[in-house]
DNA sequence: TGTTTTGTTCAAAAAAACTTGAACAAACCT
DNA sequence: AGGTTTGTTCAAGTTTTTTTGAACAAAACA
């Protein structure tokens, strides 16, 4: 026993445990996730990359975090095309690692472009379909009801088209003094 | 039997029935509120009301779309409060009547209100916290990484506190030509 | 006041969403 | 090629959320 000695000082304890405040943020992100309708574990995987510096393996994140590896692998990959993860290959060792994407712009962006986005033209569909019904509609009232409903909906439309632009145009000012992280 | 003939034409079905377009409607609907984290018994019944320019009564909404009599009642109760739905009272009946608000401005501001703008509050009790926890850091090195971290979502929390706002803004412009609805 | 009508509450049932882990595939050595 | 290591998939299990309906409260009437 004692064939090999401990090293003196761990590079850091970090490689195998998380601090208080590391904890307190991962959950700050677990909950940001949920508000936002995804999964707490995803908010877990980002939150953890965003609390470190060194770009992190999946089974260092699955120890880290104590998630199962489907877990991860399923957020991490969700994460990536939100744009709010993304891998670097190879790095010395030869397994895929992760980093998080710290610029609100893109983080924002991305989720839009992913969720919102597809909701969006997903209306519009649905759109033409109330029109397309709209025309086979017998009854006069109910028709000219109709058509003023379908009126609104499609001002809304419009209206929230132009809104989601701005959102990522807004979102993005101010930053800048955000260097940091990214060993890249 | 046959005491009182049915009248020769009923005003319109549509006391007792949805018309196709009405069923569209409704569904884009659910589907929205599935969207934005709400339950599809709400996306309902604000469809249903947002297709009428009658006001309706509770039990016309739970007969008109087969929904259990608590989740209408919880149903509207959650969306007067976001002021996506204002009750009339009386109306010659004596039963209080429901009617949607059509105005995109309201819908989003309250929606904001009542989701957004608490989770931006708390958020600033988590960053307090985080801070607090920060300051019990032994290691000098965590410690600084955990203090440009929490620089960075003070930052992120600065920069959503101005969009939420703007978005009540901007959103609402444009708006006018949709008058209609609301016998009030 | 007693009766009926209208609306709320909440525990239990049902449905939906999330997580797990074991089986599988793919890439990488040797 | 054979043997590892790394990463994905998906059916089954778990947890969370939503819906239901029956019991209850409140208001309206007679």
């Amino acid at each position: 026993m004692g064939t090999y000695s401990i090293p003196l000082k761990e590079k850091n304890s970090s490689e195998f445990e998380l601090s208080d405040w590391e904890l307190e943020v991962i959950d700050l992100f677990l909950n940001a996730a949920n508000s936002v309708g995804l999964p707490k574990s995803f908010g877990q995987i980002y939150g953890l990359l965003f609390c470190r510096d060194q770009a992190l393996t999946m089974d260092q994140i699955i120890k880290l975090l104590a998630i199962s590896k489907g877990s991860v692998s399923q957020g991490l990959r969700a994460l990536r095309q939100l744009g709010a993860v993304s891998s670097l290959y190879g790095r010395g060792d030869r397994k895929e690692q992760f980093v998080a994407e710290i610029r609100l712009r893109k983080l924002v962006g991305g989720f839009l472009k992913k969720q919102a986005d597809p909701h969006m033209e997903n209306g519009m569909f649905r759109l033409e379909n109330i029109r397309e019904i709209l025309g086979k509609e017998k009854d006069e009232d109910s028709l000219e009801r109709g058509q003023r409903r379908e009126k609104i909906l499609s001002s809304w439309h419009r209206q929230l088209s132009r809104l989601l632009p701005l959102v990522k145009i807004i979102v993005g000012q101010g930053e800048n003094l955000t260097q940091n992280n990214k060993p890249e």
